[in-house]
DNA sequence: TAGGTCGATACCTTTTTTGGATGGATCGGC
DNA sequence: GCCGATCCATCCAAAAAAGGTATCGACCTA
């Protein structure tokens, strides 16, 4: 088969029509220029060139393969530069994994930001459970994950993009909603809606170490995994159910939802976590977006805060 | 810049995961496999592959440039093909020149066979009087005319395609037109719708010699160049005309053709032209198959005649 | 810790490519 | 019609590149 650098030589020839010329502009002198055209038609076996003595002229099969030779050029040519810029992380694709509740506000404002800052990448989004999403982490099926801890040790990177408080989600006409902010313990003494243990397992149990710590045994009167559902269930009257602030983007009618005083806190947390040894140049770019947008996000959150 | 070989060694390595491996399907050895892509890493300035001591494995970059390779070498592999193919006369293109008349039944009939067997080559028609494509074919504009003659020498090859004896064209209500043909002297003293002398010069140049040897001075009412307008002009009773035989391909409704009792008579003839030294290598099999036809054509044609 | 695997390196051999000199054919001017 | 100029092909020696063998070094397994 040939080579590219003979296509760069005929594609010179059949532009200048004259090897000598042809041979300058390759920076080479024409008798080896001469050669390498030979070469090229004997690995073909098409005469590309007509060489009368006075001159030389681009036989019909030379002037189709002038054309494929140029794109050949091109098409090589690109190969290499996108190439370069996937290694650069300035393209490329990456799989993220996602839990059900990020997508309510951090992943659309960190696919956004993404498609600002890196426009030509691929991004594919995967929704699953944290547990999952550490499986296929593992497997290398995803780059990132946007998962709720707990993280295992390994070799997995990670650090944490929101921190937000539970509040408290109530039927619109519920006695407890006519108040500014609830009480833990008064959550605890109407019917509660609870997380499912083994699909929302990082809610669930968060609830579980809150509500112990508080010394309180709610009134659990259904199971469910996603947020919307238990909102539902909230808006037809089940009953109360904490849930993180994030909710408020679902902006779920009939529902309110109102800060809560604890003794003992913690934040429903959510991190950003890679394999160590994913070398897939994006990963850094999208680390430090991912970062951005956390800490812009945090102190916006806390003004948010401030004047509700 | 980098070489088709160097791409096949990358695709091989990235396909076995392992350079010895791949290094036997190249028939080589290991180290300069590994020094081919290690020259193609340092040209693209980019790692393609990750060796960690026990395993190959593809960079993102790599992956990217994989399918990138893989493309390019096909690419290369069908443009090669190509060449050979048009080199052979199997595929490329042909412009060819046919004058008014000539479509009526020739052109068709060869453009169709062209397609039958030569599929894959693009056909460019361009209709021109024979002046125009003696002139097209000089400057290399037309590979293939299809002419009137006269032929002049020069470096043009040619042999002829049909020859059709002229026919009366006459209303369908016209006294001649009861006859099953038609005597020269009749259509003389009718009013005779004659060629245009430039435009149509062949069949203007044909009618007067055949006029003159004769002995008739026939009446001109009109001058016209196409053969679809003097039919008109015959539909419409301006007056009779004689026209080759092929016009009866036009079926033009209101207008009887008849065969003319002639002394001295010429058959209007078309030719095959090209230029000695035009290389498209499609040329010699379009030419042959011309000829072919030329002569299925033929004996069709007097078999016509014998029925009608 | 010994043996096996696998890619990289060192070093030598072979092949390919290069470039100057030259050949041979053709064209244009005198 | 001869002479010089032009231009591509060929020849040959030198340089460069690619290939092969032996070996290294890292690492995994037993």
């Amino acid at each position: 088969m040939f080579e590219l650098s003979q296509l760069r030589c005929f594609v010179a020839v059949a532009e200048e029509l004259h090897f000598g010329r042809a041979a300058l502009r390759l920076n080479m002198t024409q008798p080896p220029l001469s050669r390498q055209i030979q070469i090229l038609e004997r690995v073909l076996d098409v005469t590309l060139l007509e060489r009368s003595n006075r001159a030389v002229r681009l036989t019909p099969a030379g002037q189709r393969f002038l054309a494929d030779a140029r794109h050949l050029l091109k098409l090589a040519e690109s190969a290499a530069a996108l190439a370069r810029r996937v290694a650069s992380g300035k393209a490329g694709s990456i799989n993220i994994g996602f839990t059900a509740t990020s997508a309510y506000s951090y992943v659309p404002a960190l696919v956004a930001a993404c498609r600002r800052e890196l426009p030509d990448i691929e991004i594919s989004l995967k929704e699953m459970v944290s547990s999952d999403q550490l499986k296929r982490l593992d497997s290398g099926e995803v780059d990132i994950g946007l998962l709720r801890p707990p993280i295992p040790r390994g070799n997995l990177s990670s650090f944490r993009v929101t921190a937000e408080p539970l509040v408290a989600a109530l039927p619109g006409g519920h006695p407890l909603a006519q108040a500014d902010q609830s009480r833990l313990e008064d959550l605890a003494s109407e019917p509660f809606i609870m997380y499912e243990p083994y699909e929302a397992r990082y809610f669930h149990d968060l609830l579980v170490e809150l509500f112990s710590r508080a010394s309180l045994v709610p009134n659990y009167v259904q199971h469910l995994a996603q947020i919307h559902s238990i909102l539902a269930m909230v808006h037809s009257g089940v009953g109360v159910a904490l849930v993180p602030e994030t909710a408020l983007n679902l902006r779920f009618s009939g529902v309110v939802l109102r800060p809560v005083l604890m003794q003992w806190q913690r934040p429903a947390e959510l991190f950003f976590v890679w394999r160590s040894d994913n070398d897939n140049p994006l990963l850094p770019v999208i680390a430090g977006i991912a970062r951005d947008l956390a800490a812009r996000a945090g102190s916006i959150q806390s003004m948010d805060r401030s004047i509700q």
